[in-house]
DNA sequence: ACGACGAGGTCAAAGGTCTC
DNA sequence: GGAGACCTTTGACCTCGTCG
């Protein structure tokens, strides 16, 4: 799941398990795939020969040997794991009946023999952190022994139904972050160019094959030096073409008219520039905006960077998204969900009213996958309020694109920088309203 | 409880229940035939000594077996004696709630069916009696979520629990609701004029007399008419300054400087006017917005409101906030909640940054109350999009008022309408930035 | 064959929920 | 605000299939 989960997992396997590591592993032909969480039985399998953990297999549980998850008397290995009886049915009933628990707490209740009840998402989290697996989860138990043929028959392993799919906002939310880490790719190549808006729309997605473009010097890291226009322009337009890219993963998006598409990318690419912007920019303190080959933004007004009327959008950038963004902590997995929903805005400008309820539905979709992401980590109690500000923050990041589409009218207007067109076209409301 | 109590605890202990102490082996039969069940248990109890019952320990209570406190119709044992659900839940309430009865006659009174509810002192001492076994309460569990409540609704997934602090939420809700009813009171009468803001902030708050005041006809429905200039200009008028009172009610608030109180009341005032609004206005379809006093606003410009470059502020009111409030059916209660988390902002121009923290706080505060009132009625699925949506307005609905501060420069620039100096005061930046 | 082990199943009795 | 009917969850104990 995250950094610190993989941790505990590390560390409580060699604490609470250290039988299994000594006595080696189930019967690989039984209900053990190597696909399993733990890295640890990879390193027992290498070591040992089949027929030692076949014998140790049989193993008894120690006498008085403790429960992984609770602490209390534990009554055998189950699902791979010492455990007591309450915590094995508690385990399989949550798997089978493919329940979801949020903390009501901070995500991080202690799980003993006393309170095990009173948290069921920490204690099944515990579950999962002491190794336990769900792939020994039998959900067919009318089976016929075919233990002894299937193993003779191949060393393949069907493994149909693995994972049930109670899970389902956290593959979405997984999904989201692997195209995020494309973004990231791409964000290093350079992209070629296109003719317009139009046709970036209906070619095919770049994200999948960011390795077929050559990396582009001018995004790597030499040192930090004040951003200048070009760098800022440079920047620009790179995140609007990412940002479409990233907009043509979507299954729906590729759905709805192109007339739809324009509206939601028009209505999105900025704060797509602006979000990326400040959440990857690497923490120089709150008045610097870092790009990622080294250019910076001050929060005071720059030689370089000083338009009529342009002045403030910087500071408010760093105030209302970049520091609120670093208090939440956001995770990339957060962000990326975050931006998803954000990008399926039912009331975009000139999206049409058959595109609406369906857009609104996605839109439920990924704020669903964002708040199980959150509360999942945080809880309940902590977890609401996370949510409920990030969603607030809304309010800010529309106001700076309103200023920021003021400011690009000032200079169309004053002539005092020329917008790039395919910018231009991407983000500017025509004048007439 | 108390000496006496203990010894006869002692007594009861041996007497009434010998078959839950001791390890005793299991009835060899198969237990799950529920044919067998009542006859052979029913013959076993009256035939066997009380040692061997233990054997029968994972028994139904035998047919007909009178609870041991109260004699109504056990329905099985329960903590350790035979016992009426009635008497079940009073004793663990009792333990768990940590209460003491005193008796009012001489505490002998009798315990029956009928008469149960009369001496909960002697009820619970008759528990204590009997053998009721206080280490047989557990501790707390989590929640399980809505029971009836879940079956009836959209069958959705897994409904948990909402926060512990659910009761807290609840008071911050309806007293928000109640001030809420407060300002509908104001908003019909007479409000005496003020000098300026500043005046307004230091006075008391009128919502609490509000029966002093006089009604005013202006505002009373006669009939529908379109709105004049006047009509909105009285409104707006009207709300900013019951937005003032409104904000008074705050506890925080009135701890905060004078300075912040501007800051807030200035970055939200006009929100408060838009969102009362849309949120009372009667509905008479998706193209009028209308007062309370009959005067409506209709999505077709109209000659009465038309101002240079002030058009489309009007549809996007009705199609971003109007239309969606009444689609997420708020109630008063939610409503109200809303609004307080929005007043709470803690990235509010100018305010100062020792309130920023206190500010944040506070609106968190909102935000967990609003997420406890939605999720208590819709449950967990739907009531997280539907917090999500809500807060996502937020977006429209700064983008309406960036929008309608712009129109305000306009026409202060243009002077075809004057600004009254009472909103110009509360809700016009200053130009210079 | 047989006993141990650990899959899943069972159900009384815990606790929680909801309507008076 | 408490009572108690009703619902959900828990876990000790059970059976069964599979190994050594």
């Amino acid at each position: 799941m995250n950094g610190t989960l993989a941790d505990q997992l590390q560390n409580s396997l060699s604490t609470y398990n250290p039988i299994r590591n000594g006595g080696g592993v189930r019967d690989e032909g039984h209900y053990m795939n190597g696909a399993s969480v733990s890295s640890h039985n990879g390193s027992m399998d290498s070591k040992f020969p089949p027929s030692y953990k076949r014998m140790a297999q049989r193993r008894k549980v120690p006498e008085g040997e403790l429960c992984a998850v609770c602490s209390d008397l534990a009554t055998g290995y189950h699902y791979g794991v010492a455990s007591c009886n309450g915590c094995k049915t508690f385990f399989r009933r949550t798997i089978v009946s493919e329940q979801t628990f949020i903390c009501q707490y901070n995500g991080n209740c202690d799980v003993n023999k006393n309170i095990r009840c009173a948290c069921r998402h920490c204690r099944f989290n515990k579950c999962l952190i002491v190794g336990m697996d769900a792939k020994a989860i039998q959900n067919d138990r009318d089976r016929i022994g075919p233990t002894k043929k299937a193993k003779m028959s191949s060393g393949s392993d069907d493994e149909q139904a693995v994972t049930p799919h109670r899970l389902q906002d956290q593959e979405i939310v997984d999904q989201l972050t692997q195209i995020e880490n494309l973004c990231a790719e791409l964000r290093r190549r350079i992209i070629p160019d296109v003719t317009g808006v139009t046709q970036a729309l209906t070619s095919n997605c770049m994200l999948y094959e960011t390795t077929d473009l050559d990396l582009d010097g001018n995004t790597q890291f030499k040192e930090l030096y004040p951003a200048s226009m070009n760098d800022i322009r440079m920047w620009n337009i790179r995140e609007m073409r990412i940002c479409i890219e990233w907009g043509k993963t979507f299954e729906i998006y590729q759905r709805i008219s192109l007339f739809d598409q324009f509206a939601l990318v028009r209505n999105f690419a900025f704060a797509f520039n602006l979000l990326n912007r400040v959440f990857y920019s690497p923490d120089h303190g709150p008045d610097k905006i870092v790009f990622q080959n080294g250019a910076f933004i001050m929060r005071q007004p720059q030689q370089q960077v000083q338009l009529s009327g342009c002045r403030p959008i910087y500071t408010r950038q760093m105030d209302e998204i970049m520091i609120p963004f670093r208090r939440l902590q956001l995770s990339i997995a957060e962000f990326a969900t975050f931006k998803a929903a954000l990008f399926f805005n039912p009331d975009a400008l000139d999206l049409s009213a058959q595109a609406k309820p369906e857009v609104y539905e996605e839109r439920n979709k990924y704020l669903c996958a964002l708040f199980t992401c959150i509360t999942s980590k945080l809880g309940m109690a902590a977890g609401v309020q996370k949510y409920g500000s990030l969603l607030m923050m809304t309010a800010s990041i529309q106001n700076i694109l309103a200023q920021n589409e003021e400011n690009m009218q000032v200079m169309e207007l004053f002539k005092n920088w020329e917008v790039d067109p395919f910018v231009k076209e991407l983000c500017m409301k025509p004048m007439i309203r």
